[in-house]
Formats: C-alpha cells, sequence, structure tokens
DNA sequence: GTATCCCGCCACGGC
DNA sequence: GCCGTGGCGGGATAC
C-alpha cells in the first residue's frame, strides 16, 4: 500500500520550461540531501514520516528507504509508529563504534550460541536478516572491520549472500547495496571511485579520515549528484506524462495539494523548482558536506582503535 | 550492452 | 480489515 500522493504533482514555476524526467531528480542521494537540509537544525524533535515525505516531495515508501539507512549510521532514531527523532550527525562515531563492538562481541559468540537463542532463528529474525538497516550495517562493517580499503557492491553482495547466493538473489542484494552506497555517499562516510587495479567501480571509506583534511576537498568531487538549494525531489517522475505538459496545465496541477497540507507543514515555496543545474560540479548548498564533517570531526575526538 | 537504481507491488505483522 | 512497514524485482535511465 501507498498512502503517497505527491510524487505524481508536477512543481513546476510558470516560467520554467518543460522538464524531462531525469532520474538524478528522485534519487535516494538527493532526497537524503534535502532531507538534512530540512531537519539539521536546533530544535528538531520528532520527525513524522508523512509530513517529511509531503516536504520533500516524495512517496512515504522512500522515506523508509532514508530512515532505515540513517538510523543504521545513528543520525535518527525510532520512536514511535511514523516517528523518528533526529540524533544529528555528532552520533555517527559512537554508531559506528558500537557496529565495531558489535561486530567483536559477535565473533566471540560460537554458531551453536546463536542457533540456540530463539530470538536469532524466529521469523521475525529472518526479515530483519534482509533489511536495508542490517545490510547498512554490514556494509559499514565491511570496512571499518577489515582490511580491505576499496569495496566492489557485487563482492559485498557475495559476501553477505554467503552460501546461499544465486544471481537473482546476488542482483537484490546488489541494487539494495546500491541504494545504501548513495546515501552513505551523501553522508561522505564513502566516496565512489574505481578501483586502482581493474578499474571497476568500487567504495572507499573515508570516514573521519576526510575530516582531516587529506579528503577534505573530496566533496566537491566525491560524487557526481547534483545537491542544489531544492529542498524537494518533487518534479518529475518515469513515465509520468506531466513532466512534458503544457505549462499551463502544469501550473494547474501544481496548485493542487492534499487537504491538510498546510498543517502539515506544506510551504509552497518549498516547492518552487529552481532552474535545472547539470554542472558535474556540485552545489550543496547550506548543507555542506564539511559542515557534516565539523559535527563529526568534534564528537569524534577520543575515539579509539580503527579510524571511523 | 552493462551498470545503476527508481518505483511501486504486495507480503507481513500489529492493532 | 486496516494500516504501517519494508523486501523485492521489473524495467527505465545513465553511462
Amino acid at each position: 500500500m501507498d498512502n503517497s500522493y505527491s510524487s505524481s504533482s508536477p512543481q513546476l514555476s510558470d516560467s520554467a520550461p518543460p522538464q524531462i524526467y531525469s532520474r538524478k531528480d528522485k534519487s535516494l542521494g538527493l532526497l537524503c540531501s534535502n532531507f538534512f537540509k530540512l531537519f539539521n537544525r536546533e530544535g528538531t524533535g520528532m520527525i513524522g514520516l508523512d509530513v517529511a515525505a509531503n516536504k520533500l516531495g516524495v512517496q512515504r515508501r522512500r522515506m523508509y528507504d532514508v530512515v532505515n539507512i540513517l538510523e543504521s549510521v545513528g543520525i535518527v532514531a525510532r520512536r514511535a509508529k511514523n516517528q523518528y527523532s533526529w540524533k544529528g550527525f555528532k552520533e555517527i562515531p559512537r554508531a559506528l563504534k558500537e557496529l565495531m563492538a558489535l561486530n567483536e562481541k559477535e565473533n566471540g559468540r560460537s554458531e551453536t550460541d546463536i542457533e540456540n537463542n530463539p530470538l536469532e532463528s524466529s521469523k521475525t529474525d529472518c526479515r530483519r536478516d534482509k533489511s536495508l538497516a542490517l545490510l547498512t550495517e554490514n556494509f559499514i562493517k565491511l570496512f571499518l572491520c577489515s582490511d580491505v580499503e576499496y569495496v566492489l557492491l557485487e563482492d559485498a553482495a557475495k559476501e553477505m549472500l554467503g552460501d546461499s547466493q544465486n544471481s537473482t538473489a546476488l542482483t537484490t542484494k546488489t541494487r539494495r547495496l546500491y541504494d545504501i552506497a548513495n546515501v552513505l555517499s551523501c553522508l561522505n562516510l564513502i566516496k565512489k571511485t574505481n578501483h586502482p587495479e581493474n578499474r571497476k567501480t568500487a567504495y572507499r571509506w573515508l570516514g573521519c579520515k576526510a575530516i582531516t583534511g587529506s579528503e577534505g576537498s573530496l566533496d566537491q568531487n566525491a560524487s557526481e549528484r547534483i545537491f542544489g538549494a531544492e529542498i524537494t525531489n518533487y518534479s518529475l517522475k518515469r513515465n509520468n506524462p506531466d513532466s512534458l505538459m503544457d505549462p499551463r496545465l502544469q501550473k494547474k496541477a501544481r496548485m493542487y495539494h492534499k487537504p491538510g497540507d498546510l498543517e502539515n507543514g506544506y510551504n509552497d515555496n518549498i516547492l518552487e523548482h529552481p532552474p535545472r543545474n547539470r554542472s558535474k560540479a556540485i552545489d550543496f548548498g547550506p548543507f555542506a558536506p564539511n559542515k557534516i564533517l565539523e559535527h563529526i570531526n568534534k564528537s569524534s575526538s577520543g575515539l579509539e582503535d580503527k579510524e571511523l
């Protein structure tokens, strides 16, 4: 079921030229970036997924993808149905350290211990095994708890599937890792690059190393996505004929919004679509990754062991 | 042609 | 039965 309604609402101004669908406008990385712009501020308390989805112009389903990943790195925490609390970037080092500690603990347990624990063999846990959150944690552990510097998503998928891998499962797992990698790239925890040996697309852990300055410029070059001033992912939808519709009709369509939007904080200003920027250079806007890195830097002092 | 990943269907569990 | 949640894979887009 999907209770969302917003994705089919074109958000174009009168003067805007007809927009062409581009998947980059709807990417998880961009959504994540916009999510931060909305909530990374003083006084952010509880975040309602419906409100967030409305403001960001995405289906609620996409919010689940984002918050599940963000929860794995401590940025948000689930409080109640549909409600998450904003923890902030300062929580990332702590979350990463917990992941490492958890990994060590798990390594110290025998397989028999795990099998004998009824909680870990339940049906619910089977679902949890495949969750985006757990996949995120395992993906991060690949970097933090091993010596590998470059991780190929397909290799990571194979690693996580273990014995049970077949081509379909591998494809599915790889798809999810693409989703995760996009969000983690947005956070600057990892960087998309080419493996130095085989030139295949690989991801490299940046973590706090990026803060030190050696990778300080990473963010202006790290991603080819466009994180501009736009705070919503409204507008274009794949297969949406609206994306090519008459601007007058677009305006009419834009005027529609669900009753209750205003109460939910819906703000038309948010929906103004800026000129499309197709530059490869990244404009992170007010939510520059170096700001995130400052947060991480401040709170990571004193961390020991593996460089986070 | 391959890599990437958006999109929404639908299963599941709680109420 | 309804609703929140989120796994999953089809297929569109990027390269």
